[in-house]
DNA sequence: ATGTTTATTATTTTT
DNA sequence: TAATAAACAT
């Protein structure tokens, strides 16, 4: 049973208000997420709707696992038929069943999640083209096509703009629709065309789908609010939680405005605002608004009823090997004081990727457990990105990519056959065995390839086996396994993929395209890494959560801001903006305790530079922070 | 066919 | 600078 005793007012009104359409504009902190949970159990406890009827987007998939669990211990079996997760993930299962409708084989997608995957497709649309792809810039190109799209524009829209944007996205659509792939992007591109051109898909899942909750708002983009438009049409069921502060998106094409305008575009929606939080002392929190004083919109006052707490730590450090000691030395220290229970209760959030890395050996050299979060890392390793690709291969024959990166791995004497297929020749699986010598000069040659169509013959006979028994299969038919044991450091590339294929096991995927699915939306594998670690994590990648003690590293003019929001021809001031909406966000992860530092000397792109601390910290209040000396 | 050397090129954030 | 791709040598 829910009890709704436990809530404020404000959180009441925005849990029992069920009808139409409403706005929770809230800070950190204020119970944003439990106000989403709850509504969703008393939605259902009310009997106003099935479960089957809740459709909940999140920003990550973690967090429509969470609210999952939430769910279950209020309501028991009947919490799965809720569906929640991201956007991607509900645009993907649309085009799962649906995709037919564009001429895909949706039984047979391949997601291309992985950027050398997307940069492969995006050279063999140049060499289409004519173009010389050394001389294009492949990483801006990728970026223009998936801001496009975020903006629900294909290749014809931006021809009036820039013709030759429009000429390479249309090659780059085109050589992912002969492979029966999709990018991250094309979900919701389809999925939004999807629900225009099919008037009874449209009217099945506004049926099905009847209300609506939307958690992080203030992110969605373009695309995004489309379809929740387009669900939304008839019921106007939208619920959605939001705080404009913690806007972080804006170069995916986010956008503040969908909130800010929310009542424009429902003017009977009912705003409720949350003031109060329940997370943080009241030090934190004044830092915080300090913090968030200069900002254009969104500006609120937090106000707790915690305690004031301890002052911020505030520590300068020669270079960032001294900043990750100086970190790892005071989470063991807060440990042996019995300030935290573990590591786990601690998270180091920092502005790049780069930045985990002397952090990461760090705990290693300490021997402090830990666990890199928005680990992406793991699924671009090599082998494990070898074993997916095997796995792409089994579910796609179409997959050319796929095919190109496993065809000689282990080396099987088939090299040549890797260049022809890497330099774009459209080798499918199904034309080299039509074709079956493919050119091959060499009597061996010829065996290697007809001992690896044998093996794939095989291995796709298991199509339908769990992932777990088919990645078994993968490594031992195909001598994955052995040729690794003989490599460098083979002993560790085989326990990660050890660990993956425990990953694997425990999944409750049901078949291999399901499986897959979730590796291309997963954002964050929990393998490996230690779950009960000290926490490693960009600020972006921590939306919703928080920590007893949390440390913003790296608090340095060109890291925090960035310097590409520093060196700005741009001018509009909002580049900088959203920086400092990150600094905040950092801040108030934060519970207990929060760490502010900062190295004075970063290596940076080739030499290393002295650096400045933070123009942030200057607005920081200066009595709140308690300077540490080295 | 494979391993080594050299050239290049990008250097923010994510689903 | 460091990571990757292409050229090169064996």
């Amino acid at each position: 049973m829910l009890d709704l005793s436990k809530l404020n007012p404000e959180q009441r009104e925005a849990v029992t208000a069920t009808e139409g359409p409403l706005l929770v504009v809230a800070g950190p902190g204020s119970g944003k997420t439990a106000v989403i949970a709850a509504r969703a159990a008393y939605i259902i406890d009310q009997g106003l709707a099935e479960p089957s009827a809740v459709l909940a987007v999140t920003f990550t998939n973690k967090a429509g696992r969470e609210l999952k669990r939430r769910l279950a211990s209020v309501l028991g079996e009947s919490a799965r038929q809720v569906w929640a997760g991201t956007f991607h993930a509900f645009a993907l299962r649309m085009l799962r069943q649906w995709g037919g409708h564009f001429g895909f084989d949706p039984d047979h997608l391949s997601v291309y999640a992985d950027q050398g995957d997307r940069r492969t497709a995006l050279t063999q649309a140049l060499k289409e083209l004519g173009l010389d792809p050394k001389g294009q810039p492949r990483e801006a190109l990728l970026q223009m096509i998936s801001r496009a799209k975020d903006r629900l524009l294909w290749p014809k829209d931006v021809a009036g703009r820039d013709p030759e944007l429009s000429a390479v996205y249309e090659a780059y659509q085109g050589v992912l629709r002969r492979r029966n792939a999709l990018d991250f992007d094309d979900f919701l591109l389809f999925a939004v065309r999807l629900l225009e051109e099919r008037a009874d898909v449209a009217r099945s899942l506004r049926c099905t789908h009847r209300y609506i909750l939307v958690d992080e708002f203030q992110d969605v983009n373009h695309a995004q609010h489309r379809l929740l438009t387009l669900l939304a049409a008839e019921h106007g069921n939208l619920c959605v939680v939001g705080d404009p502060v913690q806007n972080l998106f804006s170069w995916r094409g986010s956008d503040i405005r969908y909130l800010l305008e929310f009542q424009r575009d429902y003017p009977n929606a009912r705003v409720i605002s949350l003031e109060q939080n329940y997370r943080s002392t009241q030090v934190i929190l004044a830092v915080a608004n300090a913090l968030s004083a200069a900002l254009r919109y969104g500006r609120r006052n937090l106000w707790t009823a915690n305690p004031p707490g301890l002052p911020v730590v505030l520590r300068a450090t020669d270079d960032p090997q001294a900043e990750a000691a100086f970190v790892v030395a005071e989470v063991q220290r807060l440990i042996a004081e019995g300030a935290v229970g573990s590591p786990g209760d601690c998270a180091v959030l920092y502005r790049t990727n780069a930045q985990a890395r002397e952090l990461e050996l760090a705990c290693l050299e300490a021997g402090l457990p830990y666990s890199v979060r928005g680990n992406n890392d793991f699924l671009a390793r090599k082998e494990i990105r070898d074993l997916l690709a095997y796995l792409r291969l089994v579910h796609n024959p179409q997959d050319v990519v796929a095919l190109g990166r496993v065809v000689n791995t282990p080396p099987r004497r088939l090299a040549t056959l890797e260049r022809r297929i890497r330099a774009g020749e459209e080798l499918t699986l199904g034309r080299l065995e039509a074709e079956f010598p493919c050119g091959l000069k060499g009597d061996r040659s010829r065996k290697a390839l007809r001992d690896f169509l044998e093996v794939v013959a095989v291995l796709r006979s298991m199509a339908d086996a769990p992932p777990g028994p088919l990645i078994e299969a993968v490594l031992e038919l195909t001598g994955y396994r052995t040729w690794l044991r003989g490599q460098e450091d083979g002993e560790a590339r085989l326990a990660n993929l050890e660990s993956f294929r425990g990953f694997a096991e425990r999944s409750e995927a049901q078949d291999l395209a399901e499986f897959l699915d979730e590796v291309s939306l997963a954002s964050d594998l929990e393998t490996g890494s230690d779950p009960e670690g000290l926490a490693l994590s960009t600020i972006h990648a921590v939306k919703g959560l928080e920590w007893p003690v949390v440390f913003v590293a790296g608090l340095e003019d060109g890291l925090l801001p960035h310097a590409r929001a520093l060196d700005g021809l741009e001018g509009e001031g909002s580049a900088l903006e959203e920086e400092l909406r990150l600094c905040y966000v950092a801040v108030t992860r934060a519970v207990d305790r929060v760490y502010l530092t900062y190295a004075r000397r970063r290596p940076g792109n080739g030499r290393s530079l002295a650096a400045m601390p933070s123009r942030f910290l200057r607005r920081m209040p200066i009595d709140l922070l308690e300077r540490r000396a080295a």
